[in-house]
DNA sequence: CTGCATCCGCCTCGATACTG
DNA sequence: CAGTATCGAGGCGGATGCAG
């Protein structure tokens, strides 16, 4: 059990797929990108993946440093290591987009892969010397874009203060946005994505987000 | 056979997965990314993978338009998809540094891997406005990056004219300097590295590599 | 020899049942 | 709630076969 199949090159990609190579490894990293989880979290929102696995995948990436369990909470979050995954998952989903299909029945969704579609859209650059918070409101749940110093931060959660800006959208009409089937004017047209607050505030919100 | 394990999430990261999450698919890409590669080429330079599974992926991956057969040589290329891979991989394979251990004896290792972690110091933004070649002599085989208005271009093989400048090094040297286990200063010192040319091309060259 | 296809043993995966 | 134990099915790895 503790030998694990290894591609034994001298390679950094084959060094990084070594520890997330395997099935549903970098999954797990994406629902650990908003937050910490805990198992049964994890559990329902990877249909599929057999409990068996999921520990083992938990203790394999604690063992190997990209997560760890929370000291207050009974979770599992990113450690420092573990966090700097997040231009490689963006990245990645990003290319997936050409890959993904139109919304069929068999797909799951949830609200933080819609987030996460539009995360991929933050133009980090466009972040205004401002310090606001931007919800989005996606199905039942609620994410945060916070804007400080012209640094973006993404999380779950509604605002530490009041929101600027909230948006409203489901989680399928987000990642059809991140993916390009559907344009953002289209979508508030539609009125199947909202945003609002202050016009201006408004206005820097879309330019990050290509919201145009 | 035709039934292949997805993971049936709408989301562009579990898309980009159910193309490149089995096991060698990305390490097949990796191959391609300095251009076209064999059937037998690939074979050789990834031992374990059996030869069954290669044409199962390359099968797979040109169905899915990553790569495709030249149409003048009986090799394998990247499609225009398939290339927008390299920034998904140059970061993985950062990323990998982190987990990769000093050489030991039972790891592979080859000459493009060396090069390709050369590759991952490449800072673009440090590429002048000149017209001029790197070669790399990395054991017993040849690489260049191309610098050509700003942009800069890596791949397999001499350059076309004569080379402004040239590196040599072993592949587990470039590793090493590539993982941050060795510094440029260091290589160069004990002769592991040598980077020839005028002088202020070199310059540019290290500067670019950030191989100061 | 290159470029695969076939066969076989093993290990991983996925589902269910069970435990502290 | 947070895992552990078990087991059938299938993906993987290695050896071998075979056509061009």
């Amino acid at each position: 059990m503790n030998i694990k199949r290894a591609y034994h090159q001298y390679c950094g990609l084959a060094s990084a797929l070594d520890v997330l190579g395997e099935r549903w490894t970098l999954l797990i990293v994406r629902e650990l990108l908003l937050g910490p989880r805990r198992y049964s979290d994890l559990l329902a929102d990877l249909p599929g993946l057999g409990t068996n696995l999921l520990a083992d995948r938990l203790k394999f990436l604690v063992d190997k440093g990209v997560i760890r369990q929370c000291l207050s909470r009974p979770a599992y979050e990113l450690t420092e290591a573990g966090a700097l995954l997040r231009p490689v998952v963006l990245d990645l989903t990003r290319w997936g987009f050409g890959f993904t299909p139109d919304k069929s029945t068999v797909d799951a969704v949830r609200p933080r892969w819609g987030f996460l579609a539009a995360e991929t859209r933050l133009r980090a650059e466009w972040a205004g010397d401002v310090d606001e918070d931007y919800e989005f409101h996606v199905d039942d749940e609620v994410f945060r874009f916070e804007v400080r110093a012209g640094q973006v931060q993404a999380a779950a959660g509604r605002a530490p203060g009041q929101a600027t800006v909230v948006a409203t959208a489901d989680a399928v009409t987000l990642v059809r946005l991140g993916s390009g089937q559907m344009t953002a004017a289209d979508a508030l047209a539609a009125g199947e994505l909202t945003i609002s607050g202050p016009t201006d505030a408004v206005q820097r919100c879309r330019r990050l987000l290509d919201l145009a």
